[in-house]
DNA sequence: CATGTATGTAAGTGTGCACTCACAAACTAG
DNA sequence: CTAGTTTGTGAGTGCACACTTACATACATG
C-alpha cells in the first residue's frame, strides 16, 4: 500500500476542484482529474462513485475551504462591530480566491444545479456559509444580503475577465472591490 | 422553400436559448436544439457554424432580449431620478426574466468563458447592458455596480431554488428581491 | 509462509454526439 | 421546359468518454 484509500481521496478532491474550476461538469473528463491526481482513471472510479459523486464531494470539499476561511476572518475580527466582522470575513474569502479555483468551482457548480444531487450540495454550501456570517457577524438580513451580492459580483468580474477591460463600465463593476 | 433561412435562423436562436439555458452548452446536443425549432439537426449546421457559433449567437440574442428590456423600462421612468430609473429598469428586467431562460443562460455562458468566443459574447452582452444602464440612468459608478451585484445575486436565488427553502438565511438572501 | 485484504491498473465496452455528405424537393429565372 | 439556386434531410463516420472487469502488486496477520 503506497497510500491509503482516504488519502487518496484528499489528493482527487483538490484535483477535482481545480479541474472542475475550469473546464466545468460536462467538459471535464474524470482521466483529466485522474492524470492531475497522478492514479489511474479506474482508481478515481474505485474511490468515489461516478463522476457525479466526485464532483458532489469536491463542491463539499470547496465550501469547506470557504467556510474555513471566512471563520478564519471572523477570529481575526472578534468582538468589533458586524460591519467590521463583514470586512474582515470580506477580506478572507478575497484572499482566499486569489487563485481563482474556488470561486470557478462555484460557478460551475451553479451551472450544474439542474442535476438534482449538485444543487443539494451548493444549497448545504451556501447554507453553511451564510448562516455563519448572519450569526457570527451578528449581521442584519440586509447586511447577509448585500455581503453575498457582491461575492457574486465578484464571479462576473472574474468569468468575464473584467479586470483587463479598460473600458469605464467595467472599471465602474470593478470599482472597491477586492482582489478580483 | 417553406421558409427563409434567416426566420429559421431566428426560430433555432429561440429554441436554442431556451435549451441551452437548461442544460448548458456541453451537456445541450444539438439534435435537442433542432427538434425543439422542428428541424434537422443537419440543417442548424448549416445555418450555423458549428455548435460553437450556435452558442454564440444564441448568447447575442439572449442579451438583446435583455437590453431592449431594460430600454423599455428607462422609457417609461423617462426624467425622473437616476435612482428612480434604476428601479424602472431593475422591474423591467425582473418582469423579463420571469420565465427563467434569458437568466439561466446568462449563468451557463459565464460557465463557459474558458472558451474564448464566448467569453467575448458574454463581455459584449454586458458591455452594452452596463453602459445603457450607466448613460441612460445617469447613475454613479456604485449605483451601477450595485445594479449588477443584485442583478447577480438573482442568478444564485434561482440556480440554488432559494424561493423554495424556507430556512432564516435563505429568507435573507431572497429579502426584496423582485421576483426570483 | 500462507491467506486475506487493500491499493492500484491495463485494457476493454458501449454509447452519445459533433459534424459530413450525398441526395431530394421546392422555388426562381430565362 | 430547363438550369440553377435555396431549403431541407437520412444516413452515416469517427471519436471522446463514462464506467467495468480481470488482473497485479503491496502489505498485514496468524
Amino acid at each position: 500500500m503506497r497510500s491509503t484509500a482516504e488519502a487518496r481521496r484528499v489528493t482527487v478532491l483538490n484535483a477535482a476542484v481545480s479541474a472542475f474550476a475550469r473546464t466545468g461538469f460536462h467538459a471535464t473528463p474524470v482521466t483529466t482529474v485522474a492524470a492531475a491526481a497522478g492514479i489511474s482513471e479506474a482508481y478515481v472510479f474505485r474511490l468515489f462513485s461516478g463522476k457525479l459523486g466526485l464532483f458532489v464531494a469536491a463542491a463539499g470539499a470547496c465550501f469547506e475551504r470557504i467556510a474555513l476561511a471566512i471563520e478564519e476572518g471572523a477570529e481575526r475580527a472578534a468582538g468589533a462591530s458586524p460591519e467590521e466582522i463583514l470586512d474582515a470575513m470580506g477580506g478572507a474569502y478575497a484572499e482566499l480566491i486569489a487563485d481563482r479555483d474556488l470561486l470557478l468551482f462555484q460557478v460551475q457548480a451553479q451551472a450544474v444545479t439542474d442535476i438534482p444531487e449538485i444543487a443539494e450540495a451548493v444549497r448545504a454550501g451556501y447554507r453553511r456559509v451564510a448562516t455563519f456570517v448572519q450569526d457570527r457577524a451578528g449581521a442584519s438580513d440586509a447586511q447577509v444580503q448585500q455581503f453575498f451580492a457582491y461575492g457574486q459580483l465578484c464571479h462576473l468580474i472574474v468569468t468575464a475577465g473584467l479586470e483587463q477591460v479598460p473600458e469605464p463600465w467595467a472599471r465602474a463593476l470593478i470599482a472597491g472591490i477586492r482582489h478580483p
